[in-house]
DNA sequence: TCGATCCTGTAG
DNA sequence: CTACAGGATCGA
């Protein structure tokens, strides 16, 4: 399920967990997902990041995991690696008993070893992060500039932006008014500055949601969800116009944006 | 830039 | 049964 906010809030989970123990054994179902787990064998966990929608799990000994969730990845702390569900595709039991498991239905998240040293290549081509200084409303004009790609598109592109997916790039159209199909490269520098604005806002308000979620665990979270506008609403009335929603494939990916408010 | 691919589950 | 799913990559 995850774009930014959610593979940040699994990372805040995870680091909830800590102090790890060290890891005392691995497994995996698939040769496909996960690559040089043993090797992670007798390393001391020591931190845990995010960059984009990538996790990192840092190693003892010049080194990390890297662990993508793809569509429908989780990524938890479990007291026992004997209770793991069968949806459970990989994982790694500690010293202590308790276990940190890929949990993934669809079977698409990946997991890699790495040495640190290859950090900065493995990552070269993703974009800033949409909460650093980096990312700047010049920066994202100049990125539009040099694309072909319409706008949703442009926003998906992990190259550009760093983790922004199906649900908030929509949603951040929506609020910047803008069509997704408009090509990037045409967008004006005034709606790329809005658009700047609140790609940061519809992060923030997911990412708050996210985490009220966490700190609710039951499940009565509903209220703090976050306010979708016009993903998954086909049909619908936008909630600034009444027009309905519309839905359009882009890339093979369903799109949704409001007719009217976004030209 | 499209379509297929990786996978499984669920809704219609 | 088909369509589609909050991702990303690859080849045509």
């Amino acid at each position: 399920m995850p774009e930014l906010p959610e593979v940040e809030s699994v990372v805040v989970r995870l680091r909830d967990a800590a102090p790890w123990a060290k890891i005392a054994a691995c497994g995996q179902f698939r040769p496909t997902t996960a690559r040089g787990l043993k090797r992670t064998v007798g390393r001391a966990v020591e931190a845990a990041e995010r960059r984009g929608k990538n996790i990192i799990l840092r190693l003892s000994g010049e080194a990390f995991l890297r662990i993508h969730l793809k569509m429908t990845g989780g990524l938890h702390v479990i007291p026992d690696a004997k209770l793991r569900k069968s949806t459970v595709r990989a994982w790694l039991t500690l010293d202590d008993g308790r276990a940190i498991v890929l949990n993934d239905p669809r079977a698409l998240g990946r997991i890699s070893f790495h040495h640190a040293k290859e950090e900065r290549s493995l990552f070269a081509d993703l974009g800033p992060e949409p909460f650093s200084e980096e990312f700047t409303p010049e920066y994202l004009i100049a990125a539009a500039k040099r694309t072909s790609k319409p706008a949703k598109i442009f926003l998906m592109d992990q190259r550009a932006v760093a983790g922004l997916g199906n649900i908030y790039a929509a949603e951040a159209l929506f609020h910047a008014r803008i069509h997704p199909a408009a090509p990037a490269r045409q967008l004006s520098a005034k709606k790329l500055a809005v658009l700047h604005r609140v790609i940061r806002d519809v992060l923030e308000l997911a990412l708050r949601s996210a985490s009220a979620a966490y700190e609710d665990p039951g499940g009565f979270a509903e209220a703090e969800d976050f306010p979708v506008a016009v993903y998954g609403r086909e049909g619908e009335p936008c909630p600034r116009c009444a027009a309905r929603v519309r839905r359009v494939a882009q890339g093979g990916r369903s799109t949704y944006y409001c007719p009217k408010c976004q030209k």
